[in-house]
Formats: C-alpha cells, structure tokens, sequence
RNA sequence: GCGAGAGUGGCGUAACUGGUAGACGCGCUGGACUUAGGAUCCAGUGGGGCAACCCGUAGGGGUUCAACUCCCCUCUCUCGCACCA
C-alpha cells in the first residue's frame, strides 16, 4: 500500500519532535569548532512575508549543513521589537505598542516555527524588553563618559510624517526610508554618537572584510567618503579676517579666481551690505537645491595666498556649509561647476593645468595644441596676457591631471606631486594645514517618539546635564501614557516619568524624553545571543575570562538584505570598535562573511501591497508544505541573485518531493530488508555500478556546491539528477536482486541525508520509514569516494580544427598516445581529414582530442 | 558624473582554473493510462535545413588549435552615491 504525501502532517509531526526533543538548542563548548549562522532579525510587523522567508531559509540551510559537518552551531532568532509602526499603530486603534507588537511576536514565532527553521529560542531577543534596552542605555553611558555621546543643536533631517528625526542614512532622496515623505530640515539639539571618530578605521577595516560582497564594501566606502586635501587662509581685502576654504585640489591654487561661501557662512551677515540683504535671503531659500547654482557677490575681495591676486568673494547656494570648511576657492578651468558658474557671471578663466603629452584635450579645442610653447615659457612668470587666446577657447573645464603652468614655483610639475608641494609649502608659510576630511557625519541618535529606548539623561536646573548613573538603569518606558497622534512624544506629557531629582545635586530636574533610533537596539543584538535567555548581567558577562561571548563571536556567516549595506552594517561596525575600546571584547570586526540575498520579485517588481503582486508564505505552506516552499526558493536561483516568483515553479519542486515520496514508499520494504553493506562493488551489476556511482558523484557536488559561495540551485539540481536516475533504475531492476536492494538503499538513504537541509521535514519522515531511528539532524554529512566517483570510461570529444565532429567512448586511464591513436583512426575523423596534412593534434586528457589540419 | 554589477532558448537558470553551450526545473509538442484530468508515466524540445551540414552566449574587433569564459571598443539594463569643492 502507498501512502500518500501529504506534507502538513508531516510537518507537524517533526516540528514538534525537534521542538520536545530541544534539538535545536545549542552551548557554548570550547571542544567543538563554532559556527555562528546568524539572519537579520525582523521588525514584528504582523507578518512574515516572502522576503523574510527566502532570507530565513537560507541562512537555516547553511544552520542545518554546518552542523551536519560536525559544528557547534549557533543559530538564533530574536525580535528588532522598537519602532513606530507599534506607536502609529496604538494611535489608530488605542491598543498599547507592547501589546500590539507581543501580539505579532507571537503570531510570526509560529510563522517561522511553521517553516521548520532550526532556532535555538532559549536565545530569543527581543529589544523591546527592559531586560535589554537597559544595556542600549548602559552602552550610552559608557560613550557618554568618553565623549562619544554628545549633545548639540544643529539642523536635522525630520520626517513631518512621522515627526521625527532622521540619521543621514535613513534619507534616501530626500525621503524618509521608511513612509517616504519628503524630508525637511529642522534646527534641534539632539543627541549624537561619535560615529566619525572611527572614521578612519571602519574605512581601513574594509580591507579586512574579505567574506564581505564587493558592492557593500565599496558602498561602505562611498558612505564614509574619505577625502585628503589643505584648507588654506585667504585674507579678505580690507578686513582683518581670513576666509578658510578647503580643496582637494591644491595644484590648482593658482588658478582661483573667486571665492564662494555657503549663505549660512558665519562671514556672511559681515560681508554682505544692506542693500543685497534681500537677494542674500533669496540664495538661503534656494541652498541645498541642485536644480540651480545662484551667485551673489558681496562687494569684498579676497587675497590669493599664492599670487596674491584680488578675486572677488561670492556668496553661492551650493556650496555646503556642512562640508570642509563651508567655503571653496573656484577653478573654473578646472572645475566645471566652476567654469558653469564663472560663464554665468563673467569670471575669468585661468588654466593652470595642461594634460600630459599628446592625450587628447577635453575641454580645449583640438586646433590648439594645450602645450603651445609660449604656454609654457609663461609658465614661469604667471602672466595672465599669454593665456587669453586660449581662454576663447575653453568650451568646459578639464578636470584631470597634468601639467601645472602659470603656477609660480610650482610650473612644470605633475598633478600629484604638485599637491604633495603645495601643501607642504601652505603649512611651512603657515597659511594652512592638510586635512582629511569624510562625508558622513556624526549618528543622530535622538527620536521624539515613544517607543523606544529612552535616553539616560536628566537635565539639572543647577548641573545642566547629567547621566543617570548605571545603578538606576533601566529607564523604564512608562506605560500609562496617551497615544494621541498629535504632535510630539507622549512622554512629553507623563509628569511621572519626566520629573525627577537630580542624581548629583538632588533638586528638581527633567528626564530627556527623546528615545533612542532603532537602529541602536540592532547594533549589537548578536552579541546578546551569545548568552541564554532570561536577566543578564552584561556587564560582568562581558568581563568575564573565557565567556561565551569569546567563544561564539565574531559572527561566522550574516545572512540579510542590501538594504542595510551602510545602515545597520555599518552601526554595527562602529558599535563593535566602540566595545573593544571599552576593554569589553577583544575582536574588532562583527561579521567574517556577509550573503546578501536577492529580492523576491514577481511580474518583474518586488512584491509589495500596492502592486498587488504578493504572494504570502502562508498560502504556500498550506498549499504545498514548508518543505516544497524551501525548495522552489532554493531552486530558482543563487541566494545573492533576485528570485522571480513563478506559481509553476514552486509545483516542480512539490512534484519532485512526491516523486522521491513515492519511490521511497514502494520500495519501502525491499530496503528495510536490504543488508546495507556494500562489500565488494565488483559484484554490481553494470546498473547498480552507475548508480552507485552517481550517488557518490551527486554527494561530491551537493557538498561542493554548498561549499562554494552557497550555490543551492545547482545543489537541488544535482539532488534531482540522483533522484531521476533511482528512479529509472528502480523501474528496470524492481530491485530484485540483493546487491540491487542494496545500491538502492545506499542511493536512497544519501539523497535523504543530503536533502535534509534543504527539505528536513520529508527527510525526516523518509529516514525513518526505512527504519532508522531519528533524527537527521543528528547524522554526520555523507562522505564521497573520489575513486568510486571517477568515471570508468568517460566520452571523447574529437574536434576538427575546434569543430565537434565525433565523439567516442574511451576507458579512463589511457595514454595520450593511444588517445591520439584511436581519434585520428575514427572513421568519420578520416573521412573529415582526407589527404590533408595534419599539422598539430592537441589532445586534452580525458576530454577531447583537437586535431589542426 | 563616480562606483559596483549584469546581458546565454519561450521562461527561471547551468557550464569549477579557456576544452562537448543550454545541466536541472518550468512551459510547450506528441503519445500512454483514464469517464475525466490542471494527476501520473513515456518520448521530443536553441534556430535553420529532407539531409550532409550551417548558424547561435547583447553587437563589433582581437588573442588562441579551441572563447559564454581572456583583451579592446560599442550598446543596453540594474543597483548604490552624487552640487563633497
């Protein structure tokens, strides 16, 4: 009799096994090699969607395999349990964010549970739990006391939406990253961490993260914007005061021929004269728009420190205040924001460098060879006059390297060292200094809402500020407080939370009430699960010689989203440096290897509400089983790769489980009697050798399949090849013989063994129907046999001048000679070859014979 | 503009260091079993041609006995950053 499949039951039956039996749950053993196998952990939004699961699967593939090879593997799941859908969603239906968020804790715990996904839950995070934001407020104190932690007012990126802040890395175009509101910008003292004093490491460190995806790193990178360069004085005109602009392009100093400010300049309100007051105020409006570059002149001058020259000094709306210095010297013909702006207002042009030899002038019409001797005789004096023919015939700035000319001293030399001069020479007169300068900023950490980790701050009517000290942390969120929606922090209006005393002075004083960003919580959420559940002293966890801590970190494999390629990736780099330097770990990167998965698209979009083109995993668990879901998303293509979503490729994968089912069931008996050894494989028939050997061939490429960058569609495909040869051979043969049952079994058994990584439900089932005692988990990964692997004769290719023009069965193991030999007498190679002479025959052992006529 | 990556059948994709292009799956075609099948099984399936053969990995050059793979040029697409001085 056939039983049929039907996956749900299954399903159910090993889940709960693996869960009464703890299975899943893992300690720290100094004997056994670790591996940390850890996925993104999810924002409890109420649902687990697909991304989530691909993202789940996979990392619970590799969970599953290592620990099969023999690891100690660490594999947990945990809750980024602060955010505002929770608070959004306690204003819309009066239900408290705690509550709402437990409630979806609860539900997508059994989602997860439902894929058969290999958790260890005693080592459940969630953020929302005091048990550990107390140490998100333990880790503010500690950069507090160093400085790390500081309070400023500045201008902020504030979502009107959600009213509140943002980092610069939640804005993406000028939207918020989460409802995609139009960012404003907003002056608010907030708080800060040092981020930038890393600045320099997490860009070094880059080069150590070599289990990273290249396009992270380099975003990585191109985040942190490391730029060297000189700031350099220039003097105004008529006034004591210098103007400090930043360049990275020293080597065109002599070619300055204006000075721009940003309009928020401390300079300004001093340089511009009443009677442009209103035009100033007209450029404010219009600063940090890129659509338009609008220049207002101020009436000053400025001194070229080089050549002394006189240029005017513009007020101008690109140019950043947060930036270098907030001014910039300007080389319009070597820049062509520049060059755009001095068209513009009629500036003059001068060139000062000269590309190289005879590479082709961009910028400068052909007809004038750039290094037309009387250029370069002026090189040496810097007189103007010699230029202006070739001024008429700039059509755009050539911003590369060169030659410098008209540069004093300095003529004649390259781009590069000219920098190196330039900027030795401005520190040795003192008009200067080299600097480095980075584009990202310090992390504005302060949000103006509720649930979150609150600040450990308390402002003093006597003391100013002062931090909670360490025995009173937790700050507990209070719970009795009113979600009303309109306008700033509910914990703005609980008076019990805010007032209290001063822990230095003891008189009255208020609590900060802006919580922590999120994106803290996940800063470190990896290192909480290295200890079990319940009330941790971290602090003294963390001191303790040989903790578990050391012994898990750092994270072996993290598995998630590009999306947080410079948010949380990069926080979390920072959070461990800050750590290190705390004395309290003694590594310096979290995560040795990064798999960024691919989104799961459908109709050539990713699946979102408004397109209507989501697919839950829900649905197809219940329509096919977990089992067919982890396959179809394993199958479809690599795990860095986008998956495009196809309903009838999700039913491939269930027929073939089915498929592997059935054969199992019918030869139920057959292999349960079968002895399983396989003494002597000379005694196979012809039949049973090619399918004992393709099992060892298909354990061979599973596992390196695995092994190389986690290449889990060719792994199934190969998984689908064995499957098919068992079948036609348990068709032909009906196992009849005993050697036959054998074979059968042996192939049976390894592609289960194999398989359950990939589908651990039906393994388990099928495993035991044959009478093995569970569970899969705990058998070792199949080894192969390179000798039994290796083809017996293997096909020929023999090609003609690099044509396929026969192919021929040849035994392993024959000289090249003979190769040759049999090639050239092969009836259709004669014919090809006739009476032409051979000139060359190339013959590729074991693979083909080329012969050159 | 800068940086990263990708272009292979009708579709998802495969081909490790240059060596049989299209494994595996979907779809499609034909057949078998069926009252029926969107179940299952068998056979076929890059294009052209009756055939021998010819043509095919975005396009064009090149290196090589041999190129999806290496080099040069061009085109297209995706992603990230972008008034950063």
């Amino acid at each position: 009799m056939e039983e049929r499949y039907i996956p749900q039951k299954v399903e159910l039956k090993w889940q709960k096994y693996w869960s009464e039996k703890g299975l899943y749950s893992t300690l720290a053993d100094p004997s056994k090699k670790k591996f940390y196998c850890l996925e993104m952990f999810p924002y409890p939004s109420g649902e687990i969607h697909m991304g989530h699961a691909r993202n789940y699967i996979i990392g619970d593939v590799i969970a599953r395999y290592k620990r099969m090879c023999g690891y100690n593997v660490l594999h947990p799941m945990g809750w980024d349990a602060f955010g505002l859908p929770a608070e959004n969603a306690a204003i819309k239906h009066g239900v408290h964010p705690a509550q709402w968020t437990y409630k979806n804790i609860d539900y997508m715990k059994k989602q997860l549970n439902r894929m058969g996904l290999s958790y260890d839950w005693e080592r459940e995070v969630t953020t929302c739990s005091p048990g550990y934001y107390k140490w998100n407020q333990w880790f503010f104190l500690k950069m507090f006391e160093r400085g790390l932690a500081y309070r400023k007012n500045s201008f902020v990126n504030w979502c009107p939406s959600c009213a509140t802040v943002l980092a610069n890395e939640q804005v993406i175009d000028e939207r918020c990253w989460r409802c995609e509101s139009l960012v404003v910008q907003k002056e608010l003292e907030q708080w800060f961490l040092k981020i930038t004093h890393y600045a320099e490491e997490l860009l070094k460190g880059c080069e150590e993260l070599k289990g990273w995806p290249e396009r992270v790193v380099s975003m990585q990178k191109n985040w942190i914007g490391r730029s060297t360069g000189v700031e350099v004085d220039f003097r105004i005109d008529g006034m004591d005061e210098n103007i400090r602009i930043f360049t990275t392009r020293q080597d065109t100093l002599f070619g300055a021929t204006f000075v721009c400010l940003a309009p928020t300049h401390p300079l300004v309100e001093r340089l511009v004269p009443e009677s442009k007051k209103g035009d100033l105020s007209k450029l404010k409006e219009r600063y940090g728009r890129m659509d338009e570059k609008m220049g207002l002149f101020t009436d000053f001058y400025a001194i070229n420190p080089m050549n002394n020259e006189r240029i005017p000094i513009f007020i101008a709306n690109f140019v950043l205040m947060e930036y270098g210095t907030g001014a910039i010297m300007s080389v319009p013909a070597h820049d062509q924001r520049d060059f755009d702006f001095a068209q513009k207002y009629g500036l003059p042009i001068k060139v000062v460098i000269v590309p190289e030899q005879k590479s082709s002038a961009s910028g400068v019409s052909s007809h004038t060879p750039p290094l037309s001797p009387p250029l370069v005789k002026g090189g040496n004096g810097g007189v103007d006059s010699e230029l202006q023919p070739m001024n008429l015939e700039l059509t755009e700035a050539y911003e590369g390297e060169g030659i410098l000319v008209n540069s004093g001293q300095f003529s004649g030399l390259r781009s590069d060292i000219a920098r190196e001069r330039i900027a030795q020479f401005i520190e040795h007169k003192g008009i200067g200094i080299s600097v480095t300068n980075y584009k990202f900023r310090d992390w504005g950490i302060s949000r103006q809402r509720y649930w979150g980790t609150p600040i450990p701050i308390i402002y003093c009517e006597r003391c100013g500020i002062v931090s909670v000290p360490e025995r009173d942390i937790p700050i507990v969120l209070p719970e009795n407080v009113k979600f009303t929606g309109k306008g700033g922090s509910p914990l703005l209006e609980s008076e019990k939370f805010i007032n209290t005393e001063c822990p230095k002075c003891g008189s009255r004083a208020r609590r900060e009430t802006d919580t922590m960003d999120t994106f803290v919580d996940s800063s470190w959420y990896f290192i909480r699960y290295c200890f079990k559940k319940g009330e941790i002293d971290l602090d003294s966890e963390l001191r303790t010689q040989n903790s578990e801590l050391s012994y898990w970190m750092p994270v072996d494999q993290y598995i998630g989203g590009i999306e947080h390629a410079v948010l949380h990736l990069l926080y979390s780099r920072f959070f461990i440096k800050v750590m290190r330097d705390l004395g309290l770990i003694g590594f310096s990167e979290p995560f040795q290897n990064l798999l960024t998965q691919g989104m799961v698209i459908k109709d050539g979009a990713k699946m979102s509400k408004s397109k209507g083109n989501v697919v839950d995993p829900n649905h197809m668990i219940e329509k096919y089983g977990a089992d067919t879901l982890r396959l179809f998303s394993l199958f479809a293509a690599p795990p860095e790769k986008d998956l495009e979503w196809s309903d009838k490729g999700i039913e491939g994968a269930y027929r073939f489980l089915k498929r592997l089912w059935g054969i199992v069931y019918k030869n139920k008996f057959e292999i349960r009697n079968s002895k399983f050894e396989i003494n002597n494989i000379s005694n196979l028939q012809t039949s049973a050798m090619s399918l004992y050997r393709k099992t060892h061939q298909t354990i061979k490429r599973v596992t390196t399949d695995i092994e190389r960058e986690y290449h889990f569609n060719t792994a199934v495909a190969g998984l689908m090849e064995l499957v098919n040869e068992i079948a036609s051979f348990e068709s032909k043969t009906s196992a009849s013989g005993g050697e036959d049952r054998a074979t059968l079994r042996f192939a049976v058994e390894r592609v289960l063994l194999l398989l359950s990584p990939f589908a651990p439900h039906i393994a388990e089932e099928l495993w035991e129907a044959l009478g093995n005692t569970p569970s899969i988990v705990e058998q070792r990964w199949p080894d192969w046999d390179e000798e039994v692997a290796k083809e017996e004769r293997v096909e020929l290719v023999i090609q003609v001048n690099g044509k396929l023009r026969s192919r021929l069965l040849i035994p392993v193991g024959i000289s090249d000679d003979e190769i040759k030999e049999m090639a050239l007498q092969e009836q259709k190679i004669k014919e090809i070859v006739g009476g032409r002479t051979i000139k060359k025959v190339i013959v590729v052992k074991g693979k083909l014979v080329n012969v050159v006529i």
